[in-house]
DNA sequence: TTCAAACTGTGTCCCTCGGATACAGAGTAC
DNA sequence: GTACTCTGTATCCGAGGGACACAGTTTGAA
């Protein structure tokens, strides 16, 4: 069981993420690194998740006492987010000669990449957060992919919500290792068998599963997302103001 | 600060969360039920989130010890999942007479509000866990909803998958209280100002954007996803074994 | 009618974990 | 060399989840 803090230091946060390493004068060289800090917490949070995050445990992993990480980090909540910018990393160089879908599907993969290799990372992830320079290089990989397409601006931060959240949900679905084959129709199968009255329409779509199918949910709504998007872009192409986000359903409710 | 409870008792959780609510017979008759507790749970975390939700205080407004709550549940992780089950609810009925892209459309702009309503819904549902009936029902709405479009029981998983996750993750950006109006460029603005030679198209993207406008977030990428499910669906139509998931960009590393 | 079994709520205890604080040693600037 | 400052440490505290034994209550069986 771990504790999550709540309260975060937002300014001291912000000097950890985005400081320039400023090199003190005075007292004894520390013997600790913000980046071997975060590397540590990564490799246990890696091993058993947040909850086996333990101050204790990572200064132990260092060779520190407990209370020693305090001097560089205020607090479980900002080392997690450290640790986060560093799983993270730089996002990738864009694949060469590749058009913006090429760009924006290599992307999420990549993304989904780092998501499923630290799954706590999903958990790390939750309500608002200040990003890092890593996290925003992402954004801005997404921005730059997308300029010249006719897209608003908005529209390209939008495609960026969208993506990242398509990569994360999807980490949270897979195993660490690959995706699995057919687990979906085991995990729901169970529940569904027996009450196939209460659940019908689910109960016609498990039958028709090839359980030797591998899972190919990300591959799916990466398509049809890209394939929204495409279709935005062109009517852009041909009629500059045309089709923008406020296409409802019948059923809508505006809010 | 809140315990995130790692290991869940899932024979247990099953029970709770899918078994008829057999009355006992001996012994004195229990001053609590399973939902009251899990309403009370709600309120708690709806004032002030996960980390606010403790045993003690739980018990407290129900005028109970904090032992007595384990004769309920089996721990925290466990009334958490309650609770998710309980503030998720059943799904709404269709709109009358919509397509399927009406229905889905509701869909998700019904569980965006329930997640909006219950922002700690949002870290509740990270990590595999064991879905409830309400749950389940939810996504029996999706399949349903696409029964008959031609698209496979595996592709319609796909769909629920992925509207799901652009709900949840929308309102994790989304105040409580309707849509933030140029709040993203007041949060990115801050950390790309002074650093535009580093995010140049990020920076040309925020200049863009109109502070009046509302986050239109959810529609456009709801938008896009419809759109891309509508032109599989009219490709499905039109030559039944045409394109499924398998499309990729050039980019694209199979995996 | 009696009594044992089963179940409920309580009081007490323990462990883990994040974090505050005071202190001792190390290294640097004057 | 000396005063200042920064680092790591030891100790302590409170919050929180959960185990456990016990007392009271209700019901079914004798």
């Amino acid at each position: 069981m771990t504790v999550e803090t709540g309260g975060v230091d937002k300014r001291r946060l912000f000097e950890l993420l985005w400081g320039t390493p400023t090199g003190p004068r005075r007292g004894p060289r520390p013997t600790l690194t913000l980046a071997a800090i975060a590397r540590a917490g990564i490799t246990i949070a890696d091993a058993d998740g947040l909850e086996g995050l333990t101050m204790q445990r990572v200064a132990e992993s260092l060779d520190v006492t407990k209370m020693a990480l305090y001097r560089y980090v205020p607090g479980r909540a900002e080392l997690v987010a450290l640790m986060l910018e560093a799983a993270i990393g730089e996002p990738p160089a864009p694949p060469a000669g590749a058009d913006w879908r090429g760009r924006l599907d290599d992307w999420t993969r990549q993304l989904f990449d780092r998501f499923r290799r630290h799954p706590w990372a999903q958990a790390a992830t939750v309500g608002a957060r200040l990003p890092g320079p890593n996290e925003l290089a992402w954004v801005e990989a997404v921005v730059a992919a997308l300029t010249g397409t006719g897209l608003t601006g908005a529209e390209q931060l939008d495609v960026a919500v969208l993506l990242v959240g398509h990569a994360r949900n999807l980490a949270q679905h897979a195993t660490p290792e690959g995706a699995p084959a057919g687990s979906r129709e085991a995990a729901f199968g169970v529940l569904v068998r027996g009450r196939e009255e209460r659940f019908p329409a689910l109960d016609a779509a498990l039958r028709g599963i090839d359980p030797e199918a591998t899972d190919a949910a990300l591959d799916f709504g990466l398509a049809r997302i890209l394939d929204g998007i495409g279709a935005l872009i062109a009517a852009r192409a041909a009629d500059p103001r045309s089709g923008g986000a406020a296409r409802r359903g019948p059923g809508g409710r505006g809010e």
